[in-house]
RNA sequence: GUGCCCAUGGUUUAGUGGUAGAACGACGGGUUGUGGUCCCGUUAGCGAGGGUUCAAUUCCCUCUGGGCACCCCA
């Protein structure tokens, strides 16, 4: 028995079929559209970078167990990039000096997690990464925002569909400083509000007593995660009046909601995000659909993760969609079938007998050499199997050009949406 | 890393302790110059190994592959 090799993509991966292609290119082409209309440049690192980046910063998972490396001859550990964020920020550690802030970079790229794939997740990914260096203003921080918001509303999904959730560090931070936490336990204790509307709000409240916070805060925090309502928090904590969470967050929603955004975003106080670097104002994008309520992307502030590449410290906001939450978004909202269903922008040119080959192969030439998109028939068909065929292609529009029309010196461009017949001149 | 589910033509699946049927697809024809709906034909399958058995696609075990949830994250 000859050894039978698996015709599957690697686990994890997927290949991409023109059907696929297509959908994937469209969320591409949008999401690059979107960056380019706010004046971000399109930057690309290598495939590989040294695996000890990765190893040094990204965290168990993601830098470690997760990380595809391997060895290059020269004894270097080498790894496929698992996020953007270390090569983005090593490429601009170089120009930081010298360049007019901010730096605006957007980049469309593959990565590799070796991780279980599941629905919405696979080893191989694709993610917009759009960041600004450089810049401590808010108004960086809103310009991320409303960019993720446009990147999402490009797509022209249904009223309703989704919403940001917004968060603020500094007003965690404030919260568990209220509330005494150890600063050992912080992490902790901000880990278990990641999961506050997840898991039952009993078991986060038992594991929360175990980690030492003093009853009075423990309350209040309680309290603010329940009602979620930051002016009455405010209200029952003076403390707080000082704020500078609050006062971004506040701010921040005014702001978007004169923008046009109103009703688009939201302060949730389960918005942690997973990341430790994250070190001011974070978000989360949510599909609202029933059948896909999940968190879609996220990002935010994180002014201090510069300094761990041992480069000059440079503030930084930013963001990261990925392309198979993205693809559930807009599936499950019906987004795609527009896209799925549109005709091939290409014309079929059937060979309808054996003789008009030299003169067919020229025709297509000649509108090639016009920008036309032309696929030429290699076996004689007749004009049914020919129509059969681009139907099934799906291509928009057929050219027949048999016997009758060589000898007018015509041929003539169906549309195979509307069966329309239109005669051109060679 | 933990847990659960699944494995039959190219695809989606039905079914059985005595080796399998359908639909769709592809290809050809009905129709020697007009498609999307129709009819006919052709094509092609029990993931791998071991065990139980007279006999395993079916029951059991292992592996491999796939899916989902947790962890983490896009």
């Amino acid at each position: 028995m000859k050894k039978v090799i698996s015709n599957q993509a690697p686990k994890g991966t997927s290949d991409w079929f023109p059907k696929e292609f297509k959908i994937r290119k469209y969320i591409f082409d949008t999401w690059r559209q979107v960056c380019l209309r706010y004046g971000f440049e399109e930057y690309l690192s290598p495939i590989i970078e040294s695996a000890e980046v990765y190893r040094a910063k990204s965290g168990e998972d993601v830098g470690g167990a997760e990380l595809m490396s391997f060895m290059d001859r020269g004894g270097r550990e080498l790894a496929i990039r698992p996020e953007m964020t270390p090569s983005v920020t090593r490429m601009i550690s170089q120009i930081y000096l010298a360049s007019p802030k901010p730096i605006k970079y957007f980049s469309i790229a593959n990565f590799i997690r070796n991780e279980k794939p599941q629905r919405g997740r696979n080893r191989e990914f694709w993610q917009l990464n759009f960041d600004i260096f450089g810049s401590t203003s808010l108004k960086a921080d809103w310009e991320i925002m409303q960019m993720s918001l446009d990147i999402v509303l490009a797509f022209n999904p249904p009223k309703n569909s989704f919403v940001m959730y917004l968060n603020n560090r500094k007003l965690i931070d404030g919260i568990l400083e209220l509330a005494q936490a150890d600063k050992d336990n912080k992490i902790e204790v901000v880990r278990l509000l990641d999961k506050w509307q997840k898991l039952d709000q009993v078991v986060i409240k038992d594991k929360m007593s175990d980690l030492g916070l003093k009853k009075k805060g423990e309350k209040i925090l309680f309290d603010f995660m329940e009602s979620g309502d930051l002016e009455s928090l405010v209200k029952a904590i003076p403390d707080l009046v000082d704020n500078d969470g609050v006062k971004e967050i506040q701010e921040t929603i005014k702001v978007l909601e004169s923008l046009g955004y109103k009703g688009l975003v939201e302060f949730n106080p389960a918005i942690i995000r997973g990341f430790d670097y994250y070190d001011g104002l974070i978000f989360e994008v949510f599909d609202k659909n029933r059948d896909n309520n999940r968190a879609m992307f996220g990002g935010g502030r994180y002014n201090g993760l510069a300094e761990i590449f041992g480069s000059q410290s440079f503030p930084a906001v930013g963001c990261a969609p990925g392309d198979e939450t993205m693809k559930l978004f807009l599936e499950s909202w019906g987004l795609l079938e527009k896209i799925i269903s549109e005709k091939k922008d290409c014309y079929y040119l059937p060979l309808l007998a054996e003789e008009l080959s030299d003169k067919l192969f020229g025709l297509a030439s000649k509108l090639r050499k016009k920008n036309c998109n032309i696929e030429l028939g290699f076996e004689v068909q007749k004009v049914g199997k020919a129509l059969e065929y681009a139907n099934k292609k799906g291509f928009g529009k057929v050219i027949i050009c048999g016997e009758d029309e060589i000898k007018k010196g015509l041929y003539k461009v169906k549309d195979m949406l509307n069966g329309g017949e239109e005669e051109v001149k060679i």
